[in-house]
RNA sequence: CGCGGGGUGGAGCAGUCUGGUAGCUCGUCAGGCUCAUAACCUGAAGGUCGAAGGUUCAAAUCCUUCCCCCGCAA
């Protein structure tokens, strides 16, 4: 017996899923991804990584701008899945979609629900300082990130961890996760775990203003926020009027007003101890190593930094 | 046609507005000092200034076109 599902995922995250799907005994009916928009430098069409990926593998693709419309309701009906698989698809499932695959549908989730319910589960695990996180894997239900629990995998994270490559390895343990998760479904042999609701955290997309680093905080605090913004959308600050990305910074054991610069290696003291930066990036350049950008920026001890 | 920054010896930059011998920090190489060193001193090599065309007595610098890289915004 053929296992009939159909994925729906958009970004990176989602491609490790999709791949592991089609590398074991599951038929991909469909892919559905987001639509390719216009984005980046010169508002050029870009595809999403999971359209990309499944061009690859050859798979059907569907991109519809609406799911909640009776054309798209009645192909999938029509295509008869027996479970739809949904990995950072981006777009909320309308409700009665969620009836028509005899198994439901199926997602992954880079937190260890109820904890970290919404749009960034890895980057705020990370700015929170936590020290696990793991993946979901859930049952869809009409409520975002609040159905029963099939299966979770933990991981152990330190202050030295970075969204990216959390994300890489979540991406990664999440496809396992799901197959997992999913061959129990198929065989019967599954139960699920209602969430405990009380205890339900959310993880509100990364606003503009709080990526900007306020030396005010601590060292800790502020590592953290370098690293769980890391790769995007990256903790700033300005300095001599000029936006600067942090890309890789240590915490150092000196002392200053929060906000001056101590050394010429560009640490910067903070209310607890001090950022010392280890890379970095000028607005319109490229990301360099410190000890390159101080060859050619003049750093000057006592300065101070927004 | 979303807004903007940049391409200068191997690396990171200054010089461009106000054309007139190509400069800084680091690296490399040679020599010196040193028990010794990534330290210090002396010297050297290394550049079609992204590409093409134009203006000029003279272009990294002004004008035109093109290529490449990056930030923001979405």
């Amino acid at each position: 017996m053929s296992k009939k599902i159909v994925f729906m995922g958009t970004p990176e995250f989602a491609v490790p899923s999709l791949k592991e799907l089609k590398n074991s005994d599951y038929e991909i009916l469909t892919v559905y991804s987001q639509p390719a928009s216009k984005a980046n430098r010169g508002q050029k069409l870009t595809k999403s990584e999971v359209e990309i990926t499944s061009e690859k593998l050859s798979l059907n693709l569907r991109t519809p701008l609406l799911l909640d419309n009776d054309q798209e309701y009645n192909f999938l009906k029509s295509i008869k899945p027996e479970m739809v698989v949904v990995v950072a698809y981006g777009k909320i499932i309308p409700k009665r979609f969620l009836n028509i695959p005899k198994f439901g549908f199926i997602n992954v989730h880079a937190s260890l629900l109820p904890k970290w319910r919404g749009a960034a589960p890895m980057q705020r695990s990370i700015m929170n300082l936590d020290h696990e996180t793991g993946i979901t894997i859930m049952k869809i239900v009409e409520e975002l990130d609040a159905g029963p629990i099939i299966h979770q995998d933990k991981i152990k994270i330190n202050e030295n961890v970075d969204t990216l490559s959390l994300s890489k390895l979540l991406s990664q343990l999440g496809a396992k996760s799901l197959i997992k998760a999913m061959n129990k479904i198929f065989n019967g042999d599954i139960s699920f775990h209602e969430q405990n609701h009380k205890e339900a955290t959310y993880a509100k997309k990364i606003s503009k203003e709080e990526a900007k680093i306020n030396w005010n905080n601590s060292a800790k605090t502020i590592l953290a926020k370098i690293n769980g913004l890391n790769p995007n959308p990256g903790a700033w600050f300005k300095y001599k009027n000029q936006r600067y990305k942090v890309w890789k910074a240590n915490i150092t054991n000196t002392f200053g007003s929060p906000g001056t610069i101590v050394d010429k290696m560009l640490t910067i003291a903070c209310k607890e101890q001090s950022i010392q930066i280890l890379e970095i990036q000028k607005e319109g350049k490229s990301r360099q190593q410190i000890d390159q950008f101080l060859l050619g920026n003049n750093i000057k001890i006592g300065e101070s930094i927004d």
